[in-house]
DNA sequence: CGGGATCGAGTTACCGGTAACCTAGAGGGG
DNA sequence: CCCCTCTAGGTTACCGGTAACTCGATCCCG
């Protein structure tokens, strides 16, 4: 399946001998220098067709001391969300002739934490992303001297961002939308609650019930890990006796979970209990009943990371930043005026 | 976040000046060398210490023209299975001391797949991936003079692998499931055909048709896009009335969405029609009814196509080559005995 | 006790680019 | 018409490692 000629890769000085020029005329051709006479600018310009040269990465790094990659610490748990988020950045780093490394992080093993950043810190790197870390992992990095611009994206908002996280939006939403239904009585089941955008979503939640006509009240928040079979066992176990018409689950697949455990239990969805889920993942509109949720911009807020990632280093801002499209409201089949 | 001291950081010069010794003891040093004599052993390990030293890879990579990194193609489409495969391949990689920079492809931009491929070319990889690709990606992929070892994960066996592909032994093993149920009419909705482990799937329902008792049928084919919405179309059209009672479905996600649209139809499964997908993904086990399907195990797939690429380059091969565990059958409640 | 093998460490060149400096002409203004 | 500036291109040094060669000190053995 590969393919090789006689020997090395072509390097600028085989341009520069084949077309008759200096090295240092190839490399500022190969920058796009604009001060090249037409002649000589052919002359090199076919060179490096006939040749099919193609710069060294890292001989370029090590001369700029700038590197040609994002470093991307992504969490193991590969759930949809995380994946989109990178796919996003992926598409944008590239767009910006970066590639991104990334480094799948087992969230359980501090010593594997402590290397993969080792690994990453090399200083070859544009920049560091930290995609949807857990508290454990933003410690991990905190610690690290980092010799490049870290971005970690938390989802949380920090540093006093303009921006209200997409979280905080369509957490929001959902309430609104479940108490515009004229559900009274809420139960949560949240993310881990060492994942920030998992206490994001609880906290918006907690104020929302706050800010609602005060008969609204929370009949309990319990904790899954994202997955479904954890959000089977949570409503599996959750009371049923206490009037509760609406569940508040935070994401798609503990959603679907959920949803199994209440037909197990004999609850109709939605006419007992109206369920709402979080991420508005493609599959959500299959499950029966369809789910209610919250559809966010994934693959925008994963490029959007890369951009704020290289407005920090010296490079120039992107010309047209990416904006992640607002979170929205997807309205299914499992929402529902309460005894409807 | 980041966090500088003066300046650069520090190279081997400054560790060898600090240690009083050349920079090549140091570079010894870090390589793990055995010829050096303890006190100038501690002296250096100190240094390295004290500086917090970190080998460049640019550099190193430089010099040995031997990159430290694996270029991984994905197909744009990041469903659940090409993510498993990346994250098995990630943690491989890393154990064996490299990183893995993603490029994700947008398969229906010919010119984005080559622009693709030359920026992973362009840069100084050890080696090349290509998870699950479509064949106009393998195609691209085909015409590129790589410089590096390239190994295409094409779930297909290659050049008569010794090792059957999963699909068709999973597929095999779905059949040989219905058969046994007593189903005898079947009908398949397979994934898209441009992709080899699709083909690789159809191909195995349609030997497995051959080969059990010459009364099984297929009532015929038709292809989704492996998302839930196609696999809703797809079974909202297909025949009813040619006798069908075993529906196979190439994914899971396609198979949800077959689910939604046979209760749509009111075609009670598996009471009149028994339905498999393809791949295990957990959530499976909470569709309703609970799917059965062909577990893989996606991330020894991804471990094991490095442990192939890494043994194509001189590197020593792995010491311990992963191997993926075999497909595995989970029965859940959507089959069942025709007429059940 | 002398000569070759071995060991530990230093010196130098080189990987393939970029940056800074330098130079020979061309063009322009007083 | 001369001097200055600007332009196009060449020269040289350097980025931070590795590899190859060198050299002095031991060590071993006849």
């Amino acid at each position: 399946m590969s393919n090789e000629s006689k020997g090395r890769p072509p390097t600028i000085y085989d341009v520069a001998a084949l077309a008759g020029v200096s090295h240092q005329t190839v490399s500022r051709f190969v920058k796009g220098h604009t001060n090249i006479r037409p002649e000589i600018r052919d002359r090199v310009e076919s060179a490096v067709k006939a040749l099919d040269y193609k710069p060294n990465g890292a001989a370029r790094a090590l001369a700029t001391s700038r590197g040609n990659r994002i470093g991307a610490l992504v969490y193991e748990l590969m759930e949809v969300g995380p994946n989109k988020i990178i796919h996003g950045a992926s598409i944008r780093a590239r767009e910006a002739g970066y590639l991104l490394d990334i480094v799948s992080l087992d969230p359980n093993d501090d010593a594997a934490i402590v290397q993969a950043i080792g690994l990453i810190n090399q200083h070859d790197l544009a920049g560091v992303m930290v995609f949807a870390p857990t508290d454990r992992v933003i410690d991990a990095v905190g610690r690290v001297r980092f010799t490049v611009p870290v971005h970690v994206e938390s989802d949380m908002p920090p540093q006093g961002s303009a921006t209200p996280a997409a979280n905080e939006v369509g957490a929001g939403m959902l309430m609104d939308h479940l108490a515009a239904l004229g559900h009274r009585r809420f139960f949560q089941i949240a993310g881990p609650p060492d994942w920030p955008s998992a206490r994001a979503r609880a906290a918006a939640y907690d104020s929302a019930l706050e800010n609602l006509a005060d008969t609204t009240t929370s009949a309990g928040t319990v904790h899954g890990d994202w997955t479904a079979a954890s959000g089977y066992r949570a409503a599996m176990e959750m009371p049923l006796d206490a009037g509760v018409t609406a569940l508040v689950v935070g994401n798609d697949q503990m959603a679907l979970g959920a949803l199994a455990a209440l037909g197990e239990r004999g609850v109709r969805v939605p006419n007992e209990v109206s369920v709402v889920g979080f991420d508005g993942i493609p599959e959500s509109e299959f499950y029966r009943p369809s789910l209610t949720t919250i559809r966010l911009d994934l693959e925008g807020l994963g490029a959007s990371a890369i951009d704020r990632l290289l407005s920090m280093g010296v490079e120039a801002a992107a010309p047209t930043p990416a904006v992640p499209a607002p979170p929205r409201l997807i309205v299914g089949h499992s929402t529902a005026a309460p005894g409807a």
